[in-house]
DNA sequence: TCTTCATGGCGAACACTGTACGCCTTGCGA
DNA sequence: TCGCAAGGCGTACAGTGTTCGCCATGAAGA
């Protein structure tokens, strides 16, 4: 190696973040970034070889983030506590990060495909899941219960509610899923 | 006025549509869309103020058009089978239609703030759920009915359930909700 | 100690994007 | 016939992601 580089990956990641978190993905831009560092643009291309490397990177911090948060959540919990805590858990980590959050299902490959961060977020729901309805591979169950998360999380973050707030509907829909789930 | 114009508000908005529907927020740029029209590309902005002007149009068209599902599939039906047709008419137009309907929910006041086809849409909402749940005015189980079919929506469309498909996670979850809905 | 050589940041450039402003042809109303 | 204003045109600016060649650097090998 020639000599002390200026920069590093998780450099870059680490101002990355600060950025998006503060700006979304429109206050994510090469330039700045490397304005923050102090460094042209064009050598941030040494390290991810387009922004979408680096979009993805920060993709995959916010899904082992948003598996820790649920993980801590329902961990020594009976399957029906842990139910519900993993689900406040989650929106929890949903609106402390909104702009990582709405980041998480963009149109892309399944995370189930291969294994990797989201893949591990997967077998932790489905196994708070399981450990409700019985079934250890209740995929239905599962993908009900992310598609009620996922879409009231985005409903909030997006500002549909106004003012007035869900008015009880996250507890409403959790309950009718758990009693469903607990049933079936 | 002085001579025929070439142009029209909803000739642009037709073109816009077409750009939008194959290649989403991305294909839709001011300067290809003037060259579909054969006009120079600040002529579209006596029509559109700004590029996102455009895409709010666009986006009121697709409320219109789910509005107008939701209302067909649901019309003549008794509470229970229209809960459940309003569902399937709701991700059908999602499936048909993935990159219009993936602009509705985006960070915004919310749809409900003043009248325009945002709130006709959720005034239909609350009259399928109300009609399920006896309370005409069930704010929480509309909106937990909204997170569900909107999270089922956005995954589906995302590609998360890859090719092996949701595996009746739809089915699952909105049997579980009506269920909690009737019995609540 | 001298030479070699890959590393990594730099600089300039390209192809795009949305948008603003002034011009100037056009054709209707008076 | 004349005036007027609507509307498309041309140009320009500031911003974006990205590419490519250059060159200083400093650690290894002779």
């Amino acid at each position: 190696m020639p000599y002390p580089a200026k920069l590093t990956a998780e450099q870059i990641l680490a101002a990355a973040l600060t950025l998006f978190q503060t700006g979304g993905d429109e206050a994510l831009s090469m330039r700045l970034l490397a304005e923050r560092l102090g460094v042209r643009p064009s050598s941030l291309y040494r390290y991810y070889p387009e922004r979408g490397a680096l979009v993805e990177a920060l993709e995959h911090h916010a899904l082992r983030e948003l598996h820790a948060a649920l993980r801590d959540a329902a961990s020594d919990k009976r399957p029906d506590d842990a139910f519900v805590a993993a689900a406040h858990g989650y929106l929890a980590y949903a609106r402390a990060q909104p702009r990582l959050y709405s980041l998480l299902f963009a149109p892309k490959a399944p995370y189930t495909a291969e294994p990797g961060p989201g893949k591990n977020l997967w077998n932790e729901i489905l196994r708070i899941v399981g450990a409700l309805t019985g079934d250890p591979d209740d995929t239905a169950a599962a993908v009900a219960f992310c598609a009620f998360l996922h879409g009231f999380a985005l409903l909030e973050s997006s500002g549909q509610f106004g003012l007035s707030g869900p008015r009880g509907g996250f507890e409403r829909g959790l309950a009718a899923l758990q009693l469903g789930f607990s049933a079936g």
